[in-house]
DNA sequence: GCCATTTGACCGCC
DNA sequence: GGCGGTCAAATGGC
């Protein structure tokens, strides 16, 4: 990928901004270590401010990256799309197959390498039972395939919306070998549809009652007017919400209720775009729903729990109660982003582990998000 | 009849 | 050439 001249001021303004954000969230861990167990409340409201502070500066890296973006991208829809795609959807053909050409299908190349490609582990309660974990999404099968040296075979799901709203989004869905309990999801593109986002929660409860696919489950929506600001939100959640930091000894590394008082205190909780599902900005691709949300992007994740994550590798959150399901997968996909493929993020609650890693396949990403200094124990390195 | 799933075949990429 | 991803006809359920 090449960066023009523009491009290269604008990412050095990104880094300064990103770097200002780390400096935050340094100052963010240096008042918790002192607050071991409960915080004082004026910790507790310094953590706040310089938390809020954070969400300001990485709400300019945001607005830098897209601004780098749309400089050097052009498109309206964002960086994902490979010239191909963008293209050939320009060229509006019936999608036939045509010897002479690649095999489209409005729009959309049979291989979409291009597109932003992560990587989810569901884990089910109970191994035994047949169904495939439920993102809240609607899909639609449409393949199936035994790969070469799995015992399971891999099913291909594409938005159920592709046809009606050119929704591009895939997902390969693979039972774990070593464990029957855990299914790897491969997620491809990002939903430009504006289907609803169902609560997974809903949906297992849905599969258990009805014994059906979670996907025939209907969960209602939020109504925007219902979505909280972050301390309400953090109100509400307040009392199931831990937070276990992996390479950590355990007693610093998980709070309960009010016992914000680690590094998990900087994690601004996502609050999910009531209008749907997740808004991936994070990546600078696609855009917010129509009337989607009050949040930035950058509010989601903390820098204080990025940088704890780019040392150690791994964590696990674990949120229960009503609203935990959708809130932990939504955190899973903002952190995962913000730490770079090489972190992993597993999210236990009471029926799915997931578990978040991306790949390199987006170049933009290790830009925006990448951790090149502190995390370069990332399995792919350089794409 | 509509819609989702299944499944064999086709095709691109490595 | 083999493998993986997608297509599309066939099939089944509602």
């Amino acid at each position: 990928m090449q960066e023009g001249g523009g491009a290269d001021v604008g990412m050095h303004l990104l880094l300064g901004i990103l770097a200002d954000g780390e400096e935050q969230a340094r100052r963010l861990l240096g008042e918790l270590p002192a607050a071991d167990g409960q915080l004082p409340l004026p910790a507790k409201e310094c953590c706040r401010a310089v938390a809020h502070q954070l969400r300001c500066t990485l709400g300019k890296a945001i607005a830098v990256a897209k601004a780098i973006e749309a400089a050097h991208g052009g498109g309206a829809s964002g960086t994902d799309s490979p010239r191909s795609a963008e293209e050939s959807s320009g060229a509006g053909g019936v999608a036939t197959r045509d010897a002479t050409q690649p095999q489209e299908s409005q729009g959309i190349p049979k291989r979409r390498k291009g597109l932003p490609r992560w990587t989810e582990k569901f884990r089910i309660a109970d191994a035994s039972l047949e169904y495939t974990p439920d993102d809240g999404l609607s899909w639609r099968k449409y393949g199936q395939k035994d790969i070469l040296g799995a015992r399971f075979p891999r099913g291909y799901y594409r938005c159920t919306y592709r046809n009606a709203q050119g929704c591009p989004a895939t997902k390969q869905v693979q039972r774990s070998d070593a464990d029957l309990a855990v299914f790897d999801v491969t997620y491809q593109g990002e939903h430009t549809c504006h289907q609803i986002k169902q609560r997974p929660a809903d949906a297992v409860a849905a599969a258990r009652d009805g014994g059906h696919h979670p996907l025939a489950a209907t969960a209602a929506p939020v109504t925007p007017s219902q979505e909280p600001d972050d301390v309400q939100l953090l109100a509400s959640f307040k009392n199931d919400l831990r937070v276990d930091i992996g390479g950590l000894p355990p007693a610093s590394s998980s709070f309960h209720g009010h016992d914000v008082s680690n590094s998990a205190a900087g994690f601004s909780y996502p609050y999910a775009s009531s209008a749907g599902f997740l808004p991936v900005e994070y990546r600078g691709q696609g855009q917010l729903p129509a009337g989607g949300s009050c949040f930035s992007p950058a509010s989601f994740v903390s820098p204080a729990v990025a940088t704890t994550l780019a040392d150690s590798d791994y964590f696990s959150v674990t949120l229960a109660g009503t609203r935990g399901a959708p809130v932990a997968s939504e955190l899973g996909e903002v952190v995962s982003a913000a730490t770079s493929s090489s972190a992993t993020a597993a999210f236990d609650y009471p029926m799915y582990e997931y578990q978040y890693q991306l790949r390199h396949d987006d170049d933009d990403l290790d830009t925006l998000f990448g951790h090149p200094s502190s995390s370069s124990h990332g399995q792919h390195g350089d794409a």
